[in-house]
DNA sequence: AATGGGACCTGCGCGC
DNA sequence: TGCGCGCAGGTCCCAT
């Protein structure tokens, strides 16, 4: 599941590959993707456009096109993109590039999300956006958090409050800074939220820098996996023995999700 | 404001 | 072996 470190992989592998690159065609195999505008509009807009830029928000792409276009592209669960594509059973939208190559959007469960926008600010998914984790200081994030009084772990998971941070790693940084799942927010102490804070960015930073996290379906640009998950020590792991104290790791859902975490090192109070 | 549920989807793994 | 079922989770939407 694609959360900030590996739309971060994808756009920064998107750089160094397709930039600069003409879109000379698009095949789309299943509409359901295409969101806005109409399927024709779609294709006509994107069709003779150059990649300028490619921007990440949260864990939303953008494509900045050079006809002043944007495209934007929510990978949800299962989305990927791939170059050079081969067509495959997944592929729903395939666009042929002025290298020859084609960019593939794969998606087996059809959550994804590609719009064509004239100006991708306008994307009110992207107006309400939280902050970037990286650009928050720790005397914001430590007011942020008491004003809420919601359990920790779904609001790390609200994009509104903050962006880019889904189940794993919301998991794997509640792990790092030894906090339950269920702790309230505002009633965190000034070093609980200190650590939290700390344990963001690094998490975030590390898993950037490995390229990701290959859980389920997730790929770089290239196809090849991301190594982060090598580092996971909860998520995924239920009666695993946690890495710090050997206590076996537990699973709960917390908001409907799975939440992983180690009973000891993340006591409850 | 917070919380809980269902909807959207498909493939996988499980129990029988 | 085959079938039905629950589960996975990002986001939206509705209800309480």
């Amino acid at each position: 599941m694609p959360e900030l470190p590996e739309v971060e992989t994808i756009k920064r592998d998107l750089e160094q590959i397709v930039v600069g690159k003409k879109i000379t065609g698009i095949s789309v195999y299943n509409p359901k993707v295409i969101r806005e505008p109409s399927l024709s509009k779609f294709k006509q807009g994107l069709t003779g456009a150059r990649i300028n830029r490619v921007l990440r928000r949260g864990k939303v792409l953008i494509m900045e096109l050079s006809n002043a276009k944007s495209l934007t592209i929510h990978l949800k669960m299962t989305g990927q993109l791939i170059y050079p594509g081969l067509k495959q059973k997944d592929t729903r939208v395939t666009f042929h590039l002025s290298s020859g190559k084609d960019l593939d959007f794969n998606d087996q469960r059809l959550f994804g999300d590609l719009r064509l926008l004239d100006d991708w600010r306008d994307l009110k998914f992207i107006q309400g956006l939280g902050p970037e984790p990286k650009d928050l200081t720790l005397t914001q994030f430590q007011d942020m958090l008491s004003r809420k009084k919601t359990k920790i772990k779904p609001l790390l998971m609200d994009q509104q409050f903050i962006s880019g941070i889904g189940n794993l790693y919301a998991a794997e940084i509640l792990f790092s800074a030894k906090i339950n799942p269920q702790r309230k927010a505002c009633e965190l102490s000034p070093r609980e939220k200190e650590a939290l804070f700390n344990s963001m960015r690094d998490i975030l930073a590390e898993a950037v820098s490995c390229g990701g996290s290959s859980v389920d379906d997730y790929v770089r640009l290239s196809g090849g996996k991301g190594d982060y998950k090598k580092y996971h020590k909860v998520y995924g792991r239920e009666d695993k023995p946690c890495p710090v104290c050997k206590s076996l790791i537990e699973r709960t859902a917390l908001g409907g999700r799975g939440t992983y975490f180690c009973p000891k090192c993340q006591k409850k109070v």
